[in-house]
DNA sequence: GCAAAAGTGTTCCGACTACACCCATGA
DNA sequence: TCATGGGTGTAGTCGGAACACTTTTGC
């Protein structure tokens, strides 16, 4: 198992370097595009993906996040912007979906954004802490096999605090929304983790393990 | 107290007709408008809420809903729409507010909708009911002094479920966030009920009263 | 045999549920 | 005195939290 998983687990902080105008000359910024005529704001994000990192519709759940449309949120000239985040696989090879139009780059090195783009992924990073606490999103995380301990950091990285993995075995456990494969995963010399997939049934709850916060 | 609380607690059903076309001749909308290219879209919602209504921002609290972008939702030209809900006081006099452009009526009375708002009013509705589970956005509906058993109902008429008066008590009563205001509201022939109100503080709960869906 | 991660049960406590009767008022 | 909604307490159950040691493997 991966020893560091990548903290940009938000497909958003995708950059690509904003070259057009002095303004924001050198700025990194997210990718976007002007909404055709024949297509929708759904539509325009898989194509946008496509170009700028190759990945395909099926590499990536987004979903809308917020609509910005603060006056000067773009010095240059007015503009509206439908935000969409993105979740893909936490074993996904990042690396290998650079094109020259956009790379991933883990969410500390982010800096220096154009336009109000630090503010969306702030939003995005947001978002997502909160669905994972009542609802099935962590499988657009955790995707294809895995293991305990992979599903249990996915949660820790999303939340930001630990969890004991006793109780955390017990709580997933109950939900039944995975299932053994039977196959093990060998990783250096410890000893093999058993792999799960998620079950077939697909429901949105409302919180899922209990990890919303109280009183 | 009211008996009948009306059912229209999204602010988002105030209709106007649409006139100006065939297609959708005398159907209802929402209200909407053009962003003006020196406001953003929350300054257009409190002058189209101002227009239509003579509601004020005060009056009406909005959040953004959702955007809508699918290419024929409106047949007669392209046209994408940043929504908002918004939430008034349940105790208001929606009558009041009636204006040539655009009147509040019952959810229940909104029929033969233009566009796609049918779409838009559904979701509002929906995300409400989800939002009253994990956080205060109840203030918004029920305002100033109130008694327990408006609160409740409220709660009720969200949730479209029937709730235990004496747990329910019990529940708001430990999160502190309401007080006696020492005054009773007399009404019919009935025992007096105490008034309330919100505590200072406003702090976002999630899964505020434990109502959540579980399992 | 040791380092490193996998895997496993029990006890305690707090929170939620279910449930039924008396109270205050005006007509 | 009755009709109407206001207001109150308890017992039982369930679920979450805290907590430490044994197992398996490769080197």
């Amino acid at each position: 198992m991966n020893k560091k998983i990548p903290v940009a687990v938000v497909a958003a902080d995708i950059c690509t370097e904003v070259k057009s105008d002095n303004l924001y000359k050198g700025m990194k910024c997210l990718p976007g595009a002007l909404i055709a005529i024949d297509e929708n704001a759904e539509d325009t994000i898989v194509r946008v993906l496509k170009e700028r990192t190759n990945l395909l519709g099926d590499d990536v759940y987004v979903e809308q996040l917020y609509s910005f449309s603060e006056i000067q949120r773009d010095k240059r000239s007015r503009s509206v912007s439908i935000a969409y985040m993105g979740l893909m696989d936490i074993g996904a090879d990042y690396a290998s979906t650079d094109t020259p139009l956009g790379k991933f780059m883990p969410l500390s090195k982010v800096k220096n954004l154009a336009f109000d783009h630090k503010e969306v992924i702030t939003l995005a990073h947001k978002r997502l802490r909160s669905k994972v606490l009542y609802s099935t999103i962590i499988k657009k995380l955790v995707r294809e096999k895995f293991t305990f301990s992979l599903l249990q950091q996915c949660y820790e990285i999303v939340l930001g605090k630990a969890l004991d993995k006793r109780n955390f075995r017990k709580k997933i456990t109950a939900l039944n929304l995975i299932k053994e494969t039977g196959e093990q995963k060998k990783e250096g010399r410890m000893r093999p983790a058993m792999l799960y997939r998620w079950s077939a049934k697909d429901v949105e709850f409302y919180d899922v393990l209990g990890f919303a916060i109280r009183k």
